[in-house]
DNA sequence: AGCACGCCGACT
DNA sequence: GTCGGCGTGCTC
């Protein structure tokens, strides 16, 4: 924590302070507590000792609360009358060790939040709520409620010949990665089938066979629930059944303080899980892997809007181990360190496999008539895969039937009472009438008008098409097809996703329309053809991560096509033919891709060129966001001129694409710098400056740090 | 963020 | 006469 007092410092503090009245000790102590307010530590004292890193409770204004004790100081930082007493110092666990009260810290102090708005809400929810530990259901605390686990289903033991070998190039990764005696970030790069997984778990073995854990972040556990039985099986070998941990925000409170404490008690070795389990304490992680590094759910969201990629690469450098980012597709953010290499890259360019890539066609629709969507080209490609028995996969990132309602008489569109965005239509039965509006931001729901609210005319009719739509109009154009919806709408039910997949698995679809949700890690029995509509949406509507972010995808989802089928074919439909990154697509050429976009952000000194902050403002009105957003700027000019003369850009505050969700309007203001130091150095001395201009102006503000949209 | 205090409108 | 609306002020 830059701004705290060096009064004493964490280690060698003698931590003891005489009291003059009777000669007794007092121990003084800054503790983090899960409180939006300054740095987020608060002065306690304790008459007994409490080392680092352990939990305590304390009386906090009117309520308790646990915190974690982050610091000793020879001497309260307030007044000594206001500081209280430590209720109590929790021992159900070993003090958080001090490598994960150092990564807390540098997470805080990078992402500009307090430090106890990191170090709380990491842990299981019982180790910090003071419920669990006092009252009359908490006999004992949560630890000593936890019940003896029971032993997971553990599939049999892999045969030797069940393993595969490695080729030349998988072995020579796998070498260079265990040959580093100390740490070095790895790009793993090889497309679909290349073998990356094989790569990440040889490594991981001889990670675990010299007594080490193992950290394996993937985007997202819940779509892929077949690797953690893959995993299960290779681990086997390595320590039985126990081995391995699974941590990610679907499993209950209990599931994850046990699956919590495996790990940080060191009995787990490894660890898969989604970005939250950067945040476990392991005794003797030897390595971290992250897969399909540029995925976006890396990235929190809201809170403490951390980059969990970002943070492993942090943790591998403080602890001095290995860390290895793998992607057929790297963010332009890894690859330019690989580049410039500040990561080793191990490029896989040989199948392990035996899939083939698709063959991938652009159709320009410029000049081409649709049928609901489709071109004459792709429906003709549908209709000979199906006749082979094929599958086939139409994408499409729009849910709902249609993205609006319409009045072809007077112009009238749906739009959400409560935003600035059209009501997207859903079907909700099988006649129209059954139909109903739905704003996807607000989630605010209206029934079908029967006639135009603005004009009388009744002849209101769905505009453009979203999966739904897709799928009502397939199932006219090919009757004896089987035909699956997959998008979050379909699979809103729990165990619903999986149980379409099983289905899509098994060869029970013939066709099946989705969202992105399709195009991750997903096998398919026997896809012959993908069809992609509306890429060029994607392409246009979002900020200039927009081509990257396409080119992932797009990858990814023809991928899904060629791995079981021979000749598979990718169609794209575009009315931009020419753009570089459907030209790159066509020809599979990431590495052509990433050479012309790198050159083109360097030219307008754009990401990695440069390093970016993201100002947002919440208020009633669009005027006041923009007011303290303006505010803010001019605070900045007027206090931390040095700053910007080093050459922190801050742009103008711009009112945001959608203005108004849920009756709050929104508004920002970007900053950059070429130098990461700098910008990180004036959002320290800028950023206590606004809180207190939010509340006075009535605002609420959150500051980003690498946004990753703009 | 909570949580309490505080001062103004429609209800048992 | 009270329940409750959310403004504002404080928390080591």
């Amino acid at each position: 924590m830059a701004a705290l007092p060096k009064k004493s410092n964490a280690r060698g503090s003698k931590q003891e302070q005489r009291d003059s009245q009777d000669g007794a000790t007092t121990y003084w102590l800054g503790v983090a507590l899960d409180v939006p307010l300054g740095e987020g530590v608060f002065d306690y004292r304790s008459s007994k000792p409490v080392p680092l890193g352990a939990r305590v409770i304390v009386t906090f204004g009117r309520r308790k609360m646990i915190g974690v004790v982050t610091h000793h100081f020879d001497e309260p930082r307030i007044d000594s009358a206001q500081v209280r007493e430590v209720e109590e110092a929790l021992e159900d666990i070993d003090p958080l060790p001090s490598d994960w009260q150092r990564m807390a810290q540098f997470a805080a102090r990078y992402y500009q939040r307090p430090l106890g708005e990191v170090m709380l809400p990491s842990l299981p929810a019982p180790l910090r709520k003071v419920s669990a530990y006092q009252g009359k259901a908490s006999r004992g605390g949560p630890v000593a409620r936890m019940k003896k686990r029971r032993a997971p289903v553990s599939p049999a033991a892999l045969a030797p010949d069940q393993i595969p070998t490695l080729n030349v190039e998988q072995v020579g990764a796998v070498e260079q990665v265990v040959a580093s005696n100390s740490h070095q970030t790895f790009l793993l790069y090889g497309v679909t089938g290349s073998g990356k997984t094989e790569v990440y778990l040889h490594s991981a073995l001889h990670y675990l066979a010299a007594g080490k854990q193992v950290l394996f972040m993937v985007p997202e556990i819940n779509l892929t629930p077949q690797f953690e039985q893959v995993l299960r099986a290779r681990l086997m070998h390595q320590g039985g059944e126990d081995v391995l941990a699974v941590l990610h925000s679907g499993l209950s409170d209990g599931q994850r303080l046990r699956e919590w404490l495996r790990v940080s008690t060191g009995q787990a070795r490894v660890l898969l899980g989604t970005r939250l389990s950067i945040f476990t304490p392991m005794p003797d992680l030897g390595l971290i892997i992250v897969d399909e590094e540029h995925d976006a759910s890396y990235k929190q969201q809201d809170g403490l809007r951390y980059s969990a990629r970002d943070l492993a690469v942090w943790r591998g450098h403080d602890r001095d181990i290995p860390v290895m980012l793998g992607s057929a597709t790297p963010s332009l953010e890894t690859w330019h360190h690989a580049q410039t290499h500040r990561y080793a890259c191990l490029t896989l360019k040989q199948r392990a496999r035996e899939v083939t890539l698709p063959d991938i066609r652009l159709v320009d629709t410029r000049r081409l008539e649709l049928q609901q969507g489709f071109s004459p080209q792709l429906l003709e490609a549908m209709e000979k895969r199906l006749a082979a028995k094929e599958q086939v996969l139409i994408f499409l990132n729009r849910r709902g039937y249609a993205p609006a309602l319409s009045c072809t008489s007077c112009g009238w569109v749906s739009q959400c009472p409560r935003c600035t965005a059209y009501t997207i239509l859903h079907r909700s039965g099988p006649a129209t009438r059954h139909h109903h509006l739905q704003c996807h931001h607000c989630g605010y729901h209206a029934r079908v008008p029967e006639k135009c609210p603005d004009c009388g005319d009744a002849d209101l009719r769905p505009m453009g098409r979203g999966t739904q739509r897709v799928e009502e109009y397939l199932g006219e154009c090919f009757p004896g097809a089987r035909i699956a919806r997959i998008d979050a709408d379909s699979t809103r039910l729990k165990g619903s996703a999986q149980a379409l997949f099983a289905q899509v698995h098994a060869g029970e679809v013939d066709i099946l329309v989705g969202t992105q949700m399709v195009a991750k890690g997903h096998d398919f029995a026997r896809l012959g053809l993908v069809g992609v509509l509306n890429a060029d949406a994607t392409l246009f509507a979002q900020d200039f991560r927009a081509p990257e972010r396409l080119f992932a995808q797009l990858m990814q989802v023809a991928g899904r096509a060629g791995r079981h089928v021979a000749g598979a074919q990718a169609i794209v439909q575009t009315d931009y033919p020419e753009q570089p990154v459907y030209q790159a697509l066509l020809r599979h050429d990431y590495t052509g891709f990433a050479r012309h976009t790198l050159q083109e952000r360097e030219s307008v000194g754009l990401p990695p060129f440069a390093f970016q902050a993201l100002l947002t403002a919440e208020a009633k009105t669009i005027a006041k966001a923009l007011a303290f957003l303006e505010e803010a700027k001019m605070l900045a000019q007027s206090d931390f001129p040095a700053y910007l003369d080093q050459g922190v850009v801050l742009y103008d505050p711009v009112p945001l694409r959608v203005v108004r969700v849920a009756h709050v309007e929104r508004a920002q203001l970007l900053l950059e710098s070429v130098s990461r130091p700098v910008l990180q150095a004036f959002l320290t001395a800028w950023n206590p400056l606004l809180g207190p201009l939010a509340s006075q102006l009535r605002v609420r503000c959150t500051l980003e740090v690498d946004p990753l949209e703009i």
